[in-house]
DNA sequence: CTGAAAGCGCTAACAG
DNA sequence: CTGTTAGCGCTTTCAG
């Protein structure tokens, strides 16, 4: 049973492969009622298009490639179920790569999806990546590209990033207006845009309130919820601080554990606030305050750029999406 | 900057294009020396190759179609990151399609993947789909098909599923074990699969406890938070219960919060025990006793039959994935 | 071991 | 409004 072709078409209705062709594009040059006819014809006939051929004729396919550091994490499958939402009415493809943080691994999801000539690339880059050098074959090739969440700002292309220095100005005023004095900041990979950016909101909440920025207190790849933990300790026993403004749940949540294991709690004896509004911030006992990022929205934004991108040439300009504090029981003193 | 294709190679080496194509699948009717010839020349002029041309030629592609419900679903998430685990190094791309649990949009995934002409289909079916008249084409077509979790039987196809009887018959009995008599059950779509054998897991390890089977505390599409809470509230007034296995761990979290709101506890007043393993399960508190799914080791399976499938042409058979029950404070009598 | 030739299915000038 | 022609880039017989 070989699949049927538009030349199978072409046949049984005596004309033309063209014709089918521009007939089942709703091309108006052609006759309506040859239009119908062949419409008609294909169906019954049970034709299937064969994306494949017309991409390799037209040069480029309805697919968009996106490349994720890891899909298994709220954030970004959330930004996938966003991007969909969008390419999918539009007509495009998703094909999904994951670079597990690495590099390496990164480089070879662009070379397969160049490879498969993918309409267009959607970019988070992964931990590793330092810079663009490996992008330069998608720039010059012209397929569009649009960066989001972690992006690396040297490479011409659309980035979609939420505004991290907001955020973390927000939930670190927060904090202050609670009346914590002593606040130190658990950050990720310092390398990364989006914990300088995160580190520099909660700088300027508390040079607003005139509390010393004290280095001591300010740790880095302190991200995890083991190492949020142990950095929590270490604070406590030092009795350096009375709050905690993390750039992720996990170390919050890692803190929280912290102080219950040693008979503490928050927002009592210690405030927390995090980063990212994980599912489990709502439902952990105190429940975490945190900075919600509006990851179904960032996918939306990205795909609108691709299309956009794709429809009229490369762009290159920065969206930037707000987030918005959620104050819960782990900051809010009564 | 037109792409360099193989033709443009063979000009540059003096040889054809069919010795270039060979060469560089590592043909070895093709001597070593022109071999690694046609390999140097290819990377020195940035030679890429075409996988819709091949893919074209070759009637099928090294991209295989996933489709599930939700990919912003804890589950589903890992099981696609444990199919590109394995598809991955042995060169498949994944092409990812979600449903959102309707069944139109199943069908139009499998036709756009079909025109794609991926080389394997996985598939998890939406909660509207009763049968499997739209996947007769896949079957038909050859294209190999993996049935995981939610599955058809009345479709031929390799099928990956847990022991959702036995996960729930543990559960049950761990809760019959601690004492507790009088056990509801929180179910999801009855009409699936998934919840029909955890329901008869469930009754299993009643029958065996010799504790007779009560309708009326079978609840069935009670599987978000919601409606867990409010099915909590109403049993526990009707002092119909003293425990509850859920199917699901949101309606488990639910039925604490009502708990809570009556200012019960679990397990003191009530034993809950919940199934998935959601990430909040084990943060929450009390934290919650679930059954554990291998979603990662469900995706390497699947991959690691499509694959086989693909090579070996379809098959047509179950392989089952144990649970395993974790105990935690929600329904552990001290 | 390599070449010649044909074609996968579709689209897009160009012509009429 | 429709047909002719050519070709996207690659693979694969069939020859030699």
């Amino acid at each position: 049973m070989r699949k049927v072709t538009i030349n199978d078409i072409a046949k049984v209705l005596n004309v033309t492969p063209s014709t089918v062709s521009r007939a089942l594009a709703g091309n108006l040059r052609v006759s309506l009622k040859t239009r119908e006819l062949v419409k008609a014809k294909a169906k019954e006939m049970g034709y299937k298009p064969n994306s494949m051929a017309s991409a390799l004729r037209k040069g480029t396919s309805d697919t968009i490639g996106i490349i994720i550091p890891r899909i298994n994490r709220h954030f970004f499958s959330n930004i996938i179920s966003g991007v969909q939402e969008v390419l999918d009415p539009a007509g495009y493809n998703l094909m999904v790569m994951q670079t597990g943080e690495s590099l390496a691994k990164e480089k070879k999801a662009i070379e397969t999806l160049m490879n498969n000539r993918v309409g267009g690339l959607l970019l988070s880059i992964s931990s590793e990546t330092q810079n663009g050098d490996h992008l330069s074959e998608v720039i010059q090739s012209g397929v569009p590209l649009v960066q989001f969440d972690r992006v690396l700002s040297e490479v011409q292309s659309v980035k979609i990033v939420n505004d991290n220095r907001q955020g973390a100005y927000i939930a670190t005023k927060h904090l202050l207006k609670m009346g914590y004095k002593r606040i130190a900041y658990f950050g990720g990979n310092p390398k990364l845009d989006t914990y300088i950016n995160r580190e520099k909101g909660y700088k300027e909440a508390l040079s607003e309130y005139d509390v010393p920025i004290d280095s001591s207190i300010i740790l880095h790849d302190t991200i995890t919820r083991i190492t949020g933990k142990e950095a929590m300790v270490s604070l406590v026993k030092k009795k350096k601080i009375d709050a905690v403004f993390s750039a992720g749940d996990y170390s919050a949540l890692g803190a929280i554990d912290a102080l219950k294991q040693m008979g503490l709690s928050a927002p009592e004896d210690y405030g927390v606030v995090g980063f990212a509004n994980e599912p489990f911030s709502e439902i952990m006992s105190p429940s975490l305050s945190t900075v919600e990022q509006f990851a179904q929205e960032m996918g939306n934004k990205a795909a609108v750029a691709i299309i956009k991108s794709i429809k009229e040439g490369p762009m290159n300009y920065i969206e930037t999406i707000d987030t918005r504090f959620i104050g819960r029981e782990s900051s809010i003193k009564s």
